[in-house]
DNA sequence: AATACGGGGCC
DNA sequence: GGCCCAGTATT
């Protein structure tokens, strides 16, 4: 959960994911769809899925052991060097060297690193070897880490840091170039039955919201009715809602919401895997995308007043 | 080597 | 409103 993720969004997510799935096997035994459930609104829903497969993989072929050794955690999906490393510092004291974006920050302010390609990279690797002490490794990772989160942060505050002296950091902050983030737009189809339930679908495996379940969607108004077309959606009333802007790393996507109350559909939904009437507020809620929760929460909120 | 992959907290 | 986060997988 804290890979790329901070500590302050992770603690609410951790404790109800740890109530639900207490053990590796509780987790392995688990649908992907509860596990994505619990991740809803996390983001970055390839580490739910990454998760479940390497609980499944401990609780089968590791026969339930977790392993010891960085390399084997390597191994696992989702967890790369850092993670693995990580884990056998802390949990078992081994020595691994670890470059979080807090160490990272503090060995390129120590060292007097300014870039952020490739070799400044490997040369932040090969420093970070090269300090973490061959005992007291637990200590030595948290301690790091801490000073990277709580005094070597975006705005260092040199005073109070036990470097200073030491450090090769000049106080100047480095602004990289911002990249261009292109807009994007789609229509998602808040689609009803008489009874207020609305049609969700199941996103592809893989990419943007992999495996969450969605609003049904088309690029623009003009598609709307093919999609509803192929949804075997027929009738109903329609009402547009307020444009929702959604922001991801690398584009902006602009959601116009189309509302279709009392439709009538052909297909049973209950043939498909990939197709559910969601019931808000009754049914537990599957996993979805936030602006997606958003959207029927809202409408939900605005139904009860 | 570059890019895809979310969402929210914080300044 | 921009910046960035206990990074990893894929191409």
């Amino acid at each position: 959960m804290l890979q790329q993720t901070t500590v302050t969004t992770v603690i609410p997510y951790f404790h109800r994911f740890i109530a639900d799935f207490p053990t590796v096997q509780a987790l392995a035994q688990a649908s992907l769809d509860d596990v994505l459930a619990a991740w809803s609104g996390l983001g970055y829903y390839a580490r739910a899925r990454n998760l479940h497969a390497a609980a499944q993989w401990i609780a089968g072929p590791g026969r339930g052991e977790f392993p010891r050794t960085a390399s084997t955690w390597a191994t696992l999906p989702g967890v790369g060097p850092s993670t693995a490393a990580a884990i056998v510092a802390f949990a078992f004291d081994v020595r691994a060297p670890i470059l979080d974006a807090n160490v990272r920050r503090v060995l390129s302010r120590y060292h007097g690193l300014t870039g952020r390609d490739a070799a400044t990279l490997r040369r932040l690797w090969a420093y970070a070897e090269h300090h973490t002490p061959g005992t007291d490794v637990a200590t030595y990772t948290q301690a790091i880490m801490d000073l990277g989160a709580l005094v070597c942060r975006r705005t260092p505050d040199c005073h109070s840091c036990p470097l200073a002296g030491d450090c090769a950091h000049d106080g100047q902050t480095i602004t990289q170039p911002k990249p261009a983030r292109p807009e994007r737009h789609a229509v998602f189809a808040i689609i009803e039955d008489a009874e207020g339930a609305a049609l969700l679908v199941r996103r592809p495996p893989h990419g943007v919201w992999g495996g969450l379940w969605s609003l049904p969607e088309c690029a623009s108004l003009d598609e709307l009715p093919a999609t509803l077309r192929v949804l075997g959606v027929e009738g109903g009333a329609v009402a547009g809602l307020p444009p929702v802007r959604h922001l991801f790393t690398h584009f902006a996507l602009s959601i116009t919401p189309v509302r279709l109350r009392a439709v009538t559909i052909r297909t049973t939904v209950g043939e498909t895997r990939d197709m559910m009437w969601y019931k808000r507020g009754v049914q537990h809620r599957p996993g979805m995308p936030a602006p997606v929760r958003r959207l029927l929460d809202q409408l939900t909120k605005t139904e009860a007043s």
